[in-house]
DNA sequence: GACTCGTGGTG
DNA sequence: TCACCAAGAGT
């Protein structure tokens, strides 16, 4: 069982949304950009933070001369700020050792800083039109059913499913719509819980012919939020991007009153991610506060981590 | 390969 | 209600 190219792109030059980084008029950093930010996060998030983002840095050069906190506080509530740290240093990247022009080897992507398989082939494909697979976890979807008849994908695995689409990728111009096409259909049709198998465009589906199997995999841990670390540093950051200034102590504590261990340390954890640097009177501040690229300030966090925290009581100013 | 890293919509 | 999920990368 395969899956015929000819369908999915007809379907999706009838169907594909109008999103704005799929305009042509956007440049491949603008679509490296949409890339960053749709990792791990729904299109309907991301779309109005990218509008601004790209209004006001329209250029790996214009990125990269920011301060890393104001990118931090553009990135905003988008979650796992550390992307906004990679986007910074990759812009940084791009402006400095590739002429402000985004690479268009696969290869070459790869070195970029937050360029994984996916976001490499992404930008390969859909900003230079080149005929390189792109598996996000929408294709695994659709290729696992489509193909292999089965309810879900397996493990990732890189090699294993980039040789899976590479088979099905159509050898003309029309390879770009195909994977755009192929995510789209596993956005919008083929998803993960009630798919809608009654408007799908492909005639031939192993999945459906085998009568809708079940998954046989195991139950995959649950993604826990409420009182991890993550939520933590998702409220510590919080509190700094609205601040312009650097808080005290007192003034992040108060973000979680529940666990002090744990709290500590997801604040450090912030200070060795670069993300947050610890100001010579002791306060904090989002990386790279006050300071913009050109200085050359310290946007990476080894400055904060080099200062030991300074306990509570050191810091209790009246 | 397993684990970590945010946030908010939804069935 | 709350478990599940969303264009992954890095360690």
């Amino acid at each position: 069982m395969s899956i015929d190219p000819r369908e999915v792109v007809g379907w999706f030059d009838r169907v594909r949304r109008d999103l704005p980084w799929r305009r042509p008029e956007v440049s491949a950093w603008q679509i490296l950009v949409s890339e960053f930010m749709l990792q791990q996060t729904p299109v309907a998030r991301v779309e109005p933070i990218w509008r601004d983002w790209i209004a006001r840095w329209p250029t790996p050069s214009a990125t990269a001369a920011a301060g890393a906190a104001d990118v931090l506080r553009a990135w905003g509530k988008l979650g796992y700020p550390r992307r906004a740290k990679r986007l910074h240093e990759c812009a940084t990247v791009i402006a400095a050792e590739h002429g402000d022009v985004v690479p268009e080897d696969v290869e070459v992507l790869l070195t970029l800083p937050g360029v994984g398989s996916y976001t490499a082939r992404a930008i390969a494909c859909f900003a230079y039109q080149q005929s390189v697979p792109v598996v996000d976890t929408n294709v695994r979807r659709v290729v696992a059913r489509a193909v292999h008849g089965l309810a879900d994908a397996g493990n990732p695995s890189a090699k294993r499913d980039e040789a899976d689409v590479a088979a099905l990728l159509p050898d003309d111009d029309t390879a770009p719509r195909f994977s755009a096409g192929l995510m789209e259909l596993g956005a919008l049709v083929c998803t993960a819980r009630n798919p809608k198998c009654g408007v799908c465009p492909l005639s031939h589906c192993a999945w459906r012919t085998a009568g809708f199997p079940p998954s046989t995999a195991p139950v995959k841990k649950v993604q826990k939020y409420a009182g991890t670390d993550r939520q933590v540093r998702g409220r510590l950051m919080d509190v700094l991007r609205a601040s312009d200034a650097p808080v005290t102590r007192a003034q992040l504590d108060v973000a979680w009153l529940t666990d002090t261990a744990q709290r500590d340390r997801a604040l450090d954890s912030l200070l060795v991610d670069g993300l947050v640097e610890q100001t010579e009177d002791g306060r904090f501040a989002l990386a790279g506060e006050g300071a913009d690229a050109g200085a050359g300030a310290p946007s990476s966090g080894a400055r904060g981590r080099m200062q030991p925290l300074r306990s509570r009581a050191d810091n209790s100013e009246g």
